[in-house]
DNA sequence: GTCTATACGCCGATAGAC
DNA sequence: GTCTATCGGCGTATAGAC
């Protein structure tokens, strides 16, 4: 790997680790063991650097919301995004920029994290629709407001299992968010949607 | 009010607005005018004066939680704590800490905060039953992991009003939150359990 | 308690040789 | 492209007088 591509990665995962403000030069330069000469080289600025890596954590945040977007039971979709397996004591590599004073005034460094939620948003709010026209959401819910909901309730949940140093919360948020939409089905099988085609 | 005070007052408003780690002992005197010696008086270092300042942002959250406590409706009372007006974009003084990655790795400072949401869930957990009692909601729903949702949905609503510099999707967050509480009401009034005493 | 002076290391580069 | 050297400023204190 070269040594650009090499310093990417190395300040991604400090960006996850550690955030921007509390992230240096130097320490991007000992983790990766490239040279001082070679970071200025390919990065004018730690900001030029730390938005190429941003960039690339928003990239890598897409997959998982294309559990979204699948194919299938639109229910069953949301299960399995909210249920994947996810390291909750670190955090989201994108949603943990929000926290960080030099990122929040620095329109440039926050522009990724906007996008990237948008788009999640857009899935959410996509499947939200399909799973109310299939009859498992009750349809005086709001998509848009639901997607915001859910999206929060992963955020969150982050917040409340590195506070207490216990998955355990953040589990709880997403099953209980689970247990929530289930128990807004329909009560009655909605008939002036059909199934059938 | 004297020096020690003043400098607790402005740690904390500062660890609201800038956190830990980007806070400087130098920020501190400046906003607060207290000299060099005073500071390190009252305070050995930067880290206990951020503990006294922490401490008081817990305490300042309680209030707020009472409105859980209170007497009242479960459901009425679950609903003004949702839409207390809070400002969105500036986030939680208490669930910020646990992004700042010297907190993290504190944990002294990171006691604090568990303690304030160990306290929190309580009051959650307590409505929630109360709301089931009272048939106001489905008593197949686990008011545990129901109260971690919820708390959920406010920390994590204040990460997307900040990624989209707008506080709206922090109030679609909490208002479908609502929005679902309601949704999960019992299909028919429950009879087991009697509101007349 | 508060002041001013001083210290040492890290931050975030820049310079210029190879 | 990568290296080593150098730089001014800030972070986080410590020292000692008043």
């Amino acid at each position: 790997m070269d040594s650009r591509e090499l310093l990417v990665e190395t300040m991604s995962e400090l960006l996850w680790e550690r955030g921007y403000a509390d992230t240096s030069p130097r320490a991007v330069r000992e983790r990766s063991g490239v040279g001082q000469g070679s970071l200025y080289h390919h990065f004018p600025t730690k900001r030029d650097l730390a938005l190429a890596a941003l960039e690339r954590n928003v990239a890598a945040l897409l997959p998982a919301v294309s559990d979204l977007d699948g194919p299938g039971d639109p229910m069953a979709r949301i299960e399995a995004y909210l249920m994947r397996p996810r390291d909750a004591l670190k955090g989201c590599k994108v949603g943990r920029m929000t926290q960080d004073p030099q990122v929040r005034e620095d329109p440039v460094l926050l522009a990724p994290v906007g996008r990237a939620f948008a788009q999640a948003h857009v899935s959410w709010v996509k499947v939200l629709r399909e799973a109310v026209a299939a009859g498992e959401l009750r349809d005086d819910l709001d998509p848009e407001r639901l997607a915001h909901t859910l999206m929060a309730v992963l955020q969150g949940g982050y917040v409340l299992a590195i506070a207490q140093q216990d998955p355990g919360p953040f589990q709880d948020a997403c099953t209980g968010a689970l247990d929530l939409l289930r128990a807004a089905a329909p009560a009655v099988p909605d008939d002036t949607h059909h199934t059938e085609e």
